[in-house]
DNA sequence: GGCAATTAGTTAGCATGCTAAGTATTATAT
DNA sequence: ATATAATACTTAGCATGCTAACTAATTGCC
């Protein structure tokens, strides 16, 4: 309630490993996806990728892909392998620039995709019980000041491991 | 502010993707960890195991650490033998459990712990930079019922599986 | 007391993140 | 116009989580 934050709060605020915990809701998260497709031959990376492709649109390049997803092309790289080879996407090389790689869902990723979104959904529905959604709007606003404050620190030493 | 929560809040709500947010926050948050440990010649996992003993006590057991971390013991066993090599910690066998094995650290270990816990403070401030005190709270509260909300997901499918 | 179930720990192997390094193409700068 | 830099992607190998399966010790039940 109070604007002004003391000293006191400030130094108690830096104890909260708040990095252990969402580590350990991650690692929870992870599983409980895992536990809920792997009975349609899918894993969590897999789930994902499927997911944000749908949501960046099809034809969207594996590098787009990868900025959405927040993880490096390597990782992606691989998961996108693997649903090329269970027919559920394809590459198609891009129109102009023949380095790219665009993605498009196969009939069969169309369909594995359908039954995803409903998994998700019912996940999403378990986890946020007992949270109002004003609790879930702040947490995805503090989370989103972690993100940008944590690139930031990455950045800087970055350039200075440069210099 | 309000109490009552609408129909169509409570839809809005699932549609947020906090589990991809939380990983991305975690990935972060471990690169900038590792980053930070790394010329000291320690890894993530290594110094969260540390950072923990030290918390939990010495003479914590492996079992008990494991908890404390949120992990399975395979992972754990790994991370603590690799600190064994390094001479940071020493396995010594429990008083009266001759299953069990107590943590102890080393002088090195002691002396890498200092330097850890210093490196984490300073990765905080950074990492909860425009954050209040208030939040930080909010969010490790919210961050509770997810795990709760998520324990009791995993159960309720590994005894349904089990059934 | 003695066998069954549980618990502590390990090892093996998979999933998924990363960085480093290599190839091919595109963009830039002189 | 060409040489250099940047970009898109892949491959290889490490870090760290998991489950499955194993051993050894302990607990519990009759």
């Amino acid at each position: 309630m109070t604007e002004i934050t003391n000293l006191t709060e400030m130094k108690a605020m830096l104890k909260v490993p708040l990095g252990n915990q969402i580590g350990r809701v991650h690692r929870l998260w992870r599983s409980a996806i895992t536990a809920s497709v792997q009975s349609l031959g899918m894993t969590e990376a897999r789930w994902t990728a499927m997911l944000h492709l749908k949501m960046l649109g099809e034809g969207a390049t594996q590098q787009a892909l990868a900025q959405e997803l927040g993880i490096e092309m390597p990782s992606l790289s691989r998961t996108l392998s693997q649903l090329v080879e269970q027919d559920m996407l394809q590459r198609q090389p891009h129109p102009t620039d023949k380095r790219a790689q665009c993605l498009y869902f196969t009939a069969a990723g169309q369909h594995m995709l359908a039954q995803l979104i409903e998994r998700t959904m019912q996940i999403r529905q378990a986890l946020y019980q007992d949270l109002t959604p004003a609790a879930v709007q702040q947490l995805m606003q503090s989370l989103d000041i972690m993100e940008r404050n944590a690139r930031t620190l990455l950045l800087a030493t970055a350039t200075e491991n440069k210099a």
